[in-house]
DNA sequence: GTCTATATGCTGATAGAC
DNA sequence: GTCTATCAGCATATAGAC
């Protein structure tokens, strides 16, 4: 075949593709040849739609990052809108647990990466924190919300309670092991979220004393 | 050559190499050749000391964590001792900055991995909270640690001001560049630090009133 | 038990025909 | 804009020398 009169491919249609093999059958499983072979056309085909498989998983972390919803930023009081946006931005990565390790690497350059990062900026300022603390708090919500998805996503401790007991027996007695791996993770961000919320609670209040 | 009278290999000799390679030239640049290369060997000798290539992998990352200093957990009050082993723990990725996108997937299942977990968690418990939320807060640290080692070694923002303000006018404000991404992550290190420590320390009190 | 040599079947990516 | 053909590099398997 050459060119068709009718394109085969657009962009959307390969990253859709490209999410829906992630999350099928993980990170692995998405070469360029497997993707092409799903879409009905042959390998090399992708590459004119992407320079490279790095700008394609770019592109398929930037459509999750789109599913984050950001309407709770600069509406609702900021300990409030900092908590569910956290929690609103876990989910998004919790749907696609076979991308976490992707997602985790840097803040992105994407459109919806940056809007993220404007959108939580933006009502923290709005809402009395200084520039340098509102980028420092956006940053530290970020590592609470990969922290806990790659523990709970990537692997985790093996479901060997002998392993720990033998030379670990605090750790066997943490119920450590993979089976509880996903709730420990859950546990962990939300008291880490309620934690650090009334931490800074206490900070903002030095800062704006009430009368 | 065949079996030499004294083996050129050994498991520390490898992994050592293999550090010093993904130190010195990035993950990327840590194939089964180079490496064996570097140790004057052609590439399949190396299976004859480890089954995997991600065997040999778990070997360098748990060798990273035997860096983690644990002496204050025990010996120091909880909040002292949480806050200098966060550190110290963040020091070690700091060091192997190449090595952290590895060293993020789940918490491991060697020796050095355990040893840090049971650490913490006994320090904790002997302190005086209760087992769930001390394996809560461990993990909790984790997060912290690894989020900000991944924000600041792996990418980050890109290094053109223009990118940012013309679209996202508040980010440009808040000095989202590369050239700022590892003075922010550490700045939003040592904030999330203090506010999540003072958070626990309130639910601590909470628990164990004073009088 | 430890090495070398060789081979298999993947991978991401390129060149050129239509 | 898609094809086919092709490339170099990858982790790994296997066979054999000692």
């Amino acid at each position: 075949m050459a060119r068709p009169r009718n394109p085969l491919l657009n962009r959307e249609r390969i990253v859709t593709a490209a999410l829906e093999l992630v999350d099928g059958e993980g990170l692995a499983a998405l070469s360029t040849r497997r993707l092409a072979a799903g879409l009905g056309v042959s390998g090399p085909s992708l590459y004119n739609h992407f320079p490279t498989k790095d700008a394609l998983l770019d592109a398929v972390v930037d459509t999750v990052l789109g599913e984050v919803d950001l309407s709770m930023l600069g509406r609702d009081p900021w300990p409030e809108a900092l908590r569910d946006w956290a929690r609103s931005y876990r989910a998004a990565l919790a749907a696609h647990p076979n991308l976490v390790p992707v997602l985790a690497h840097g803040p992105g350059r994407r459109a919806n990466a940056l809007r993220l990062a404007d959108a939580v900026f933006g009502a923290l300022v709005d809402a009395g924190w200084p520039r340098g603390e509102a980028t420092r708090i956006g940053a530290l919500m970020r590592y609470l919300v990969f922290g806990s998805a790659l523990g709970s996503f990537a692997g985790g401790f093996v479901d060997d309670q002998q392993v720990y007991t033998a030379d670990y027996p605090r750790l066997g007695q943490a119920h450590l092991l993979a089976e509880h791996q996903r709730a420990i993770d859950e546990g962990a961000f939300e008291t880490g979220l309620a934690a650090l919320i009334e931490g800074l609670a206490l900070r903002f209040e030095r800062l704006h004393p009430a009368v």
